[in-house]
DNA sequence: TGTCTTCTTCTATGCTTTTTCAAATGCATC
DNA sequence: GATGCATTTGAAAAAGCATAGAAGAAGACA
């Protein structure tokens, strides 16, 4: 869950990554929109929270990209008052918008509230979106089948854990499913193939294993 | 879409209501928390607008009893300005949280976004105009049936995620349709020929995804 | 109401991708 | 180094999709 901040002023910066890394969150932070728009590009992006007012490219412009091109959702800090502006900043697709001074609090609620929605497992540096029903790797989109995505998704709700050929066609084939167990090899070897050799460690006579640290 | 509007100050239901009535809005009225729970019961709403503030039942007892019962959306009208209050609103399950006194037309936009009502939406070269019925490719407008325009709607709306052809079905069609969920096939086949091939993608045994990048 | 047009649904066919299985090879463990 | 299990490979089988077209339903218009 990766939340970008973005403001010029360091202060405020400083600040809302302590509120949220306290919270558990994986901070990214930008000092002007150009910066910020970097980062989007680069990295899957749960939440960003962009200042109005930054130099090179202002919060919107950066809002409007975000929104065009992504899920992310959006929020928008500005000091400005006007009723016009907060209705700018919803029209570019914002999906909140808090005037400066707030409380770091209340910002952390409506942040969390907009975030509830998206589910996704992270393991060394394989992603899954659940609701995207999709998997990345290093933020590019992993080409997989069906079965290599719902094996890879029980593996990693299972991390850590040796997983019997049994218990792995019970829950990505089927209980009911009566084809030869040993299939299960050729589907995780393809799997491999595409995330990594090393991060399904086999286990001889027991089952295979997603494996949270390389040894 | 019915839209309910509790407030004991007669002259705030009366401007609400208007403002809603002429976007289009089916309102519905109340003066007290109890009557907003009584009309609650019996019709089915889309957005409630609480006041905290409330005889017999407060805002916030009502917004809990709806948060609870339903997955109608909440959103809080207030003359307090605590921090705490609004913390508690938010923590009552409000979806939202208006400091009285605001613009009506902040609320409109506010409840519009809760409702997933945004004017616009635009995907690469695509641009659908919610409030037009209508959708356009390079500022062309695009001849679409209603069935292919609800579909790249959807699609839009969950830009990058693939949907299986039981959860088309179902928002495009409605849940009571009992059709063959392959005729999605053959709408998706001719809306491709209207909006360009490349843009919805088949995720073979999984669904359909509108990507946002092409790749 | 009847005719015409447009939109929707469904079926059939061929094609592509995925899955399965079997046989050969490789590797760890005793 | 023998044994049993894992990996690799390749080819057949199965599954899933695109396309086209016909039949059916809905709506427009006289």
């Amino acid at each position: 869950m990766a939340v970008l901040i973005a403001d010029d002023e360091p202060q405020m910066v400083k600040i809302l990554s302590a509120y949220f890394k306290k919270e558990g969150f994986n901070v990214l932070t930008a000092n002007d929109g150009q910066e910020a728009l970097d980062i989007f590009e680069s990295t899957k992006i749960e939440l960003a929270i962009l200042d109005w007012m930054m130099p090179k490219i202002d919060g919107i412009e950066v809002c409007k990209y975000i929104k065009d091109n992504s899920q992310t959702k959006v929020l928008i800090l500005t000091a400005k008052g006007q009723t016009e502006d907060e209705i700018k900043a919803l029209h570019s697709g914002a999906d909140d918008y808090i005037k400066k001074p707030f409380d770091p609090q209340i910002l952390l609620l409506r942040a969390k509230k907009l975030m509830n929605n998206s589910e996704e497992i992270k393991v060394r540096d394989i992603r899954i979106m659940e609701h995207e029903k999709k998997a990345y790797k290093h933020e590019e989109l992993l080409q997989l089948t069906k079965i290599e995505y719902d094996l890879l998704l029980f593996f990693s709700r299972n991390k850590g854990v040796i997983l019997s050929r049994d218990r792995l066609v019970d829950s990505v084939w089927g209980m009911d499913y009566d084809g030869d167990p040993r299939t299960v090899d050729t589907h995780i070897r393809r799997l491999r193939t595409k995330i990594g050799t090393d991060i399904i460690k086999t286990y001889r006579g027991v089952g295979y294993c997603l494996e949270v640290k390389e040894d």
